[in-house]
DNA sequence: CGCATACTTGAAATAGTTCAAAAGACGTGG
DNA sequence: CCACGTCTTTTGAACTATTTCAAGTATGCG
């Protein structure tokens, strides 16, 4: 069930592949990237504002949060990371970091050098434009979670979120009947949807209490996709699942 | 006072440069790029969910939202797009639209052809890091907007919003005296900020009342940027405003 | 002048927060 | 393996920021 950290550049290429169209040599080059693997604690935030990087970090197991936190202690996480996002790939242009990385759960990181990946996109232009387009998918969620938290009630936040992440787990095959490993804890949870740990309770209450889906320790189960996207208008367009990105060249 | 089109591609030039260092030969091909000026009536939206582009909007002259809309018609916004923007460079990478463009004054539009933009990044690696940096740093700002709406109080909000956009009307230029264009309407603000118009225009009175800042039709004048940076707990380190980007390399 | 759109204000309703407390889970050390 | 402390989840009750509903005023345009 573990992940070796050695399969970890196969994962990402993947994820590259998901939604750009590589050459036999751009592959390679990916697999053969330089890449140190460390573990990061619970609860550890193993990168923080203010840092200045210059390797980015692949996830390999495990779950990430990217977050700020405001004067009063309030944390607001704007995105998560599962096993095969390279979850500070936007570091690589731009190394002064504004966002911290937080390990939800016991994590593998791979380090991977800035150099190495600039080296990439002056070497291969096509990487340069798949890592640009994997930070623009990226942006994309943000600019989903905005709108939900903006514009939907509590109940279609936590709906949608659930909804994105079944696919986003459907797709590196770890959803299994419906369930997918999401050890977070409520407090958490409400980091990222913008509630209070409590009404977060309630929330996962009446979707358990609906038979709709159910938040176990280390997993959400889905039981009734169909009406889980229709409390969280949940459409997957902006996760881009598809390689169909070719561009129109003159 | 109104820009030309012909400038246009210099005003970009220039907000490229201020996060990335260019050669001059990579300045002229800015320079050079085809482009095609048309103009968005207000509350227009340009461009629409679904379209498959294959151009990029610069932003020439106006005030742009990028926004999506849920199903009982509610809007939320996501981003704000002045003069020199690129609104919808991402689409270079991921011409699938998700997210619509919305004239919120009267905008002059430069339309540049994706396959221009694409050989630029082939012939000049330096030109992809930089297409992509901007594209990081509009992430950036969007899950700034996400942490405010998410964790901030609706004053807060509001605060935020006009530090940031104080912050990036004076990078080109157009502060004056504290006062800055902003001819959006007090629905389209309540969008931007998560919250109802009605609401939005209570916490305006309380921001004039206090001395902090004031609403006009086409503008906001900041009267305090202190107390209104300290309300909205503002840093700007989030907008990349200087260019201290250049790479580590090996 | 008249209509449409935007702004302003008030009062009632409510979704979500805050405060408080108890019950369950989990690991650690005795 | 039991006792203890810590962290998380759960529930109740009071409170409040924001929404909703409603009406009236300004502003601009044909």
């Amino acid at each position: 069930m573990a992940r070796k950290a050695g399969d970890a550049l196969g994962l990402y290429l993947e994820r590259l592949l998901l939604r750009s169209t590589l050459s036999d040599a751009e592959r390679q080059a990916i697999l053969d990237l330089p890449a140190q693997a460390t573990l990061a604690d619970v609860h550890h935030d193993f990168v923080r504002i203010g840092d200045k990087l210059n390797h980015a970090c692949l996830i390999v197991e495990g779950l990430v949060a990217r977050f700020a936190q405001i004067r009063n202690g309030d944390r607001g996480f704007v995105a998560f990371h599962i096993p095969g996002d390279m979850a500070d790939l936007h570091s690589v242009v731009v190394p002064n970091i504004t966002w911290a990385l937080h390990a939800v759960v016991p994590s593998t990181i791979l380090r991977i050098p800035h150099a190495a990946l600039i080296d990439l996109t002056v070497r291969f232009p096509a990487l340069a434009l798949a890592f640009w387009r994997d930070c623009v998918v990226d942006g994309n969620v943000m600019a989903q979670w905005t709108v939900n938290i903006a514009r939907k009630d509590a109940v279609g936040r936590v709906a949608h979120l659930f909804c994105e992440m079944y696919y986003r787990y459907r797709v590196i095959g770890l959803v299994a009947g419906g369930r997918f490993p999401f050890g977070i804890t409520q407090i958490n949870l409400a980091d990222s949807v913008g509630l209070t740990s409590i009404h977060l309770n309630r929330v996962l209450k009446r979707l358990r209490e609906e038979g709709i889906a159910t938040k176990e320790a280390d997993s959400v189960t889905i039981l009734d996709f169909a009406r889980l996207a229709a409390v969280g208008e949940f459409d997957p367009a902006y996760l881009q699942l598809r390689n169909d990105h070719r561009p129109t060249r003159g």
